[in-house]
This record gives structure tokens, sequence and C-alpha cells, in this order.
DNA sequence: ATAATTCTGTTGCTATGGCAACGCAGCAAT
DNA sequence: ATTGCTGCGTTGCCATAGCAACAGAATTAT
């Protein structure tokens, strides 16, 4: 790992684009970084960022490259938890957890460079009480609470026990209102997501499009009867 | 419903034990819920406390008496959602949710005061950039983590997909290292966190019994062979 | 173009777990 | 004591969904 000051990020776009530095910018954004004592740091293929079971002192932006979260359980066994490109926020959770402590260890799955922020200076805040600052606490505040509702919504999902109920509930969701959609994942990814059997969601869907309560061709979706979806949902 | 200055609250148990406050106490405390303008309220039986659909700027911690949170969904049916008792926090993820508007309505399940804490006056600080202050925010982004960590579990659960297996998982995390405990709620309440059938959750637990896997009686679990059901765990 | 590989759909078999219905124990009210 | 209520355990039935195995698209590499 080969760490150094922030400066030349400034450049970069996703600082820009993602939520921790909403609304912040330029010379704001500039001052705080460097008041934030935030640092870039790149890792190789398969170094690892963060280690199971030890506390997280600070969070790390993706800035390029990949990592992966993965958990090794009591038979030694290793499973993919999370895969994180560009512009994921990695760690925000677990370091505003008092006391807690890594579940996972997390590795480059590729050449990647992320910025880290440490916990204590985003909360400590400069000694000037800067509004950029204030700003940075509310969009980490907002970021975790996100992050909350996402588990939530797939909960939902979770708690619905017939396989039909749980593909219209998360359907209904992903449409957001517009007939015609795309996942953007696979069937694999989908039927990990739900937590069902592959071909028993292939099942299910060639089922519900016979009855007609939707089309598909792939990850693509178009909901035809959103009446009776919403019925089968509960 | 009927509001004022805190002032009186002072004295209450609630907020010294309550996360939200840890390590604020007597003149920091008094000033921060001055310098909030934190406000109790009154609610007297089934009296709204937040409408679902609207957007909540303010968190309310239970002082006395208790809320319910509750769904109504398309059908018009409405669903207990939870339930919040003394010392609990309400509205606090959502508030910190930009753009958040409320799913559920919440209702004073009887008589109820709650403090009022608006995310705003939590945020903004005061002019002085007072510790008390500082604290605070750390203190909410850490429940809001906790909540989320709680979410993370359940997850965890219902995403094995044998009964066995969920049972394990759970049962061991209850423990937490202990042989014998109390789950503290019925079984009806396990089942239903568990997203499994009542009939089918006591049946399961007789089996495992009766291998040898572990006893019980109503609420109280020993674990007796925690070797396996790890393993069942996966 | 051909081959290789990954992704998706299909289907038969079968165990699992949801459902309903009932019995029993504990507890409170009358 | 009787009644009612609630919580828990038990059991038979059977639909649902997991599993395995294969087939055919679609995509990528050669």
């Amino acid at each position: 790992m080969h760490k150094m000051k922030c400066g030349f990020i400034m450049e970069n776009e996703i600082l820009s684009s993602c939520g921790l530095f909403a609304g912040i910018k330029g010379r704001d954004l500039e001052k705080l970084l460097g008041c934030l004592g935030a640092e870039t740091a790149h890792y190789d293929k398969n170094a690892i960022l963060f280690r199971a079971g030890q506390p997280v002192q600070a969070c790390a932006l993706v800035l390029s490259g990949a990592v992966r979260a993965e958990a090794v359980n009591a038979a030694g066994q290793h499973t993919l938890m999370a895969w994180h490109g560009p512009g994921a926020l990695v760690g925000d959770v677990l370091m505003s957890t008092p006391g807690g402590l890594s579940p996972v260890y997390v590795i480059a799955a590729e050449a990647t460079t992320v910025l880290f922020l440490p916990f204590r200076q985003i909360m400590g805040g400069c000694p000037e009480c800067c509004p950029a600052h204030a700003r940075l606490r509310e969009n980490l505040i907002g970021e975790i609470a996100q992050k909350y509702w996402a588990q939530r919504r797939r909960l939902a999902y979770l708690s619905v026990s017939s396989l039909r109920g749980r593909i219209a509930m998360y359907l209904l969701d992903e449409a957001k209102g517009s007939a015609t959609f795309s996942l953007g994942i696979s069937r694999e990814n989908m039927a990990d997501y739900l937590c069902v059997n592959r071909s028993a969601l292939s099942r299910e869907l060639a089922r519900m499009k016979q009855e007609g309560l939707l089309d598909y061709y792939r990850d693509t979706f178009r909901l035809l009867d959103t009446e009776a979806l919403t019925r089968w949902a509960q």
C-alpha cells in the first residue's frame, strides 16, 4: 500500500458526483479535505484494506478499481458479501458504530485507489466550525440512513413467503412507476438478492408471463397488470 | 396534543440512560436541550405523532407510555410494524434521510409523552460549537448505525433457506456465548421475526430437542451442541 | 466461421415447510 | 367451579419451491 496526501484528487469526478460530498465543491472541498486529513491510498490486487475483527476508524471512498468484502466462516470458507466499484463508500456504517468490529475483510479486487476519511476528523469538526464540515456530517448520516432503507426494502421482500409475492413486490419497487425497465443484474444475481433458487425464479417468472401479469426478456421487464401484482405482493 | 418547553424533564431518568444522550449530563444536557429547542409533547391514546407520506423533521424520544408504527397498504389494511416503549427513539433514521417520507404513521398506543428533537438543530449545531452538541451528533449516527446492524442480522437469518438453519443461526446469536438464556419474546413473535410459520417452528424445535441439539421450555433455551448448530447455520 | 463459455429457460422429482385443526396447560374473571 | 382466553405443542395434508440435470440462447474468444 502506498499513501499520499490529497491534492491531485481534486480533479477526480468521483468526488463531485458522490453523495458524501454533495453540495461541497471548489475551494470548500479542497479546504475540507485538508482539514480532514484525508489520504488517498493505492492497493495492488489482493491487498487488504480492512481486516476482519478489527475496529474501523475510517471509511474508504473507492476512486478507481474495485474492492470485495468477504466473510470467512467457522469452517474457513470465504464468501463474497459485496463488491464495490468507483464511487462506493466502504466502512461508513462500521466506523460510525460504537465499538464496531468489522465482520468482513475488504480486499482489492484489482489495482485500486481509495480515499480514506477518518471518523474522528469528520465528527470532530474543524476549530472554525466551517459549513462544509457540517454539510459533510449531514451527508454521512444521510448515506447511512439510505443504506438502512436499502436493507429494509430487501427485508420486506424476504418477509414475503410466497415466491410470486416476493417477485411482485421487488419488481413493483424496481419499476418505480414506469412500465418498462431494466434491472441491470443477471437472473442469478436477482435470485441471490431475493434468496430464491434460480430455476424456481425462472419457472415462476414464466408462469407470471403466461398469466399475462408481466413480460420480460433477460433483465428487461414490463409490468402488464400492476393491479394484480400489487395483490400478489399482499 | 399539548406541547411544552423542556425543563422538568431534566429529572427524567430516560434521558440519562438512553444512547442518544450518552456521555452528556448535568448542566451540559440542560444547555443542550435548550439549544436544540427540544420540546416535550403529550399525546392521548390514539393521537397521531407522525403521518404516513409526510416528511419527518424531528425524532421523538418516548419518555412515558408507548407508540405503535403502523403501515396501511393499498387495500386499506393496517399492519403493526413496530411497538416502541419508554426510551425508544422513533423517526431518527427517517429524519436523517434526505427527502425521506414516512412509510408508516405513528400513533400513541396509550397516553404518551415524547421529547421531540429536530434534525436541523441537531446537525446545525449551536454557534459556540459546544462539545455536548458534537457528542449528540456522534450518538445519533451511532444509533442509526446500530439499527442498521440489527436489520442486517435479521437479514442474515432470513437469507438462510432451511428452517433449522435459520433457527440455529438466530439462537446462536441470541445466546451470545452463554449456554442458557431467555429470549423474552413469545413463540409467535419469534416465528414472526424469523418469518416462519409458528407451528412449523414448534415442530422443528421439537425435532432439534429430540436430536439433542438444544433444550427449551417456553422462551428459555439451552444450547447443547453448538458445534452441530453452527454447522446447521451454514 | 467455429469453438468455448456464460447465461437463461425447462422439467421431473421430492423434501420442506405452510396451513388448518385440535388438544392441553396456565391464568384471569365471574 | 366454570368459563373464556391466550400461548404452545402436535399432526395430517399437500402445494410450493429447492435441486439436479439438460437444452438452447447469447456472448466472447480464437
